[in-house]
DNA sequence: CACCAGGCAAGTA
DNA sequence: TACTTGCATGGT
């Protein structure tokens, strides 16, 4: 019979994916809309990320030329359902212009730089900090990054999986030190963790009786 | 009605 | 270094 791996956060990983399944997120997007929709999706419902990026869409602007050439204003009217549209409007008008700057606008050559050079040029876009900018790596450029963010730190620390005292980096360094590098299971991996702490591992759910993770550090 | 959703930057202490 | 606040829409 099968038995559950020794190696604890990939125990976890299995409990969630045989709980949920594929999660697939971004599945044949392209890394142009997933680099637009890392920056929309921010402190937002994914389902409005999807009514701005349509509308754009629709609007046959939704490229990296259209956005390039577009004001900052009306970049805004289109993604006006994302939420916090003119501070977004100027995020992506950033990460633009990085990409213009530093990779002759071709994202490609974004894509292909080495992952400490494009990480440290994303982290210096006004708009983007460390989640958004490794969802772009993994997402967009199919970089082997853990993505980690409040819910991951949340689910883990509360099934005494890591420190409760931690930060983005260590934690990030937790996952990567257990995890082989593996760009399809960080991607469900990242997607599993959103979908389990939306379902049971609420701020205030101390019992998380039905958690598909319920006692995965013991055994 | 309140709360939250796939955060970040700037300001404060 | 470690908090707090502004940003803003739409679903539940």
């Amino acid at each position: 019979m099968q038995q559950e791996h020794t190696n604890l956060f990939l125990r976890a990983y299995e409990r969630l994916y045989s709980y949920y399944g594929s999660q697939n997120w971004w599945p044949g997007e392209t890394s142009f809309e997933v680099l637009v929709g890392a920056i929309l999706t921010q402190n937002t419902n994914w389902l409005n990320v999807e009514k701005a990026l349509a509308n754009l869409e629709n609007a046959g602007k939704l490229s990296f030329y259209s956005l390039s050439a577009m004001s900052v204003g009306e970049l805004a009217e289109y993604i006006r359902p994302a939420g916090y549209y003119s501070v977004k409007a100027k995020r992506l008008k950033n990460l633009i212009q990085m990409i213009e700057d530093k990779y002759e606008g071709e994202l490609s050559f974004f894509i292909e730089d080495n992952l400490e050079d494009s990480r440290e040029n994303l982290l210096q876009v006004k708009g983007v900090g460390p989640e958004t900018a490794d969802a772009i790596l993994l997402y967009a450029a199919k970089k082997p990054v853990f993505v980690v963010d409040t819910y991951t730190h949340r689910v883990f620390s509360r099934h005494n999986m890591v420190e409760e005292d931690t930060n983005y980096q260590s934690l990030q360094q937790e996952f990567l030190d257990n995890l082989p590098d593996d760009v399809v299971l960080f991607n469900e991996f990242h997607a599993l963790i959103v979908a389990v702490a939306k379902e049971f591992c609420k701020k205030t759910n101390p019992l998380c009786i039905k958690c598909p993770l319920q006692g995965v550090e013991n055994r």
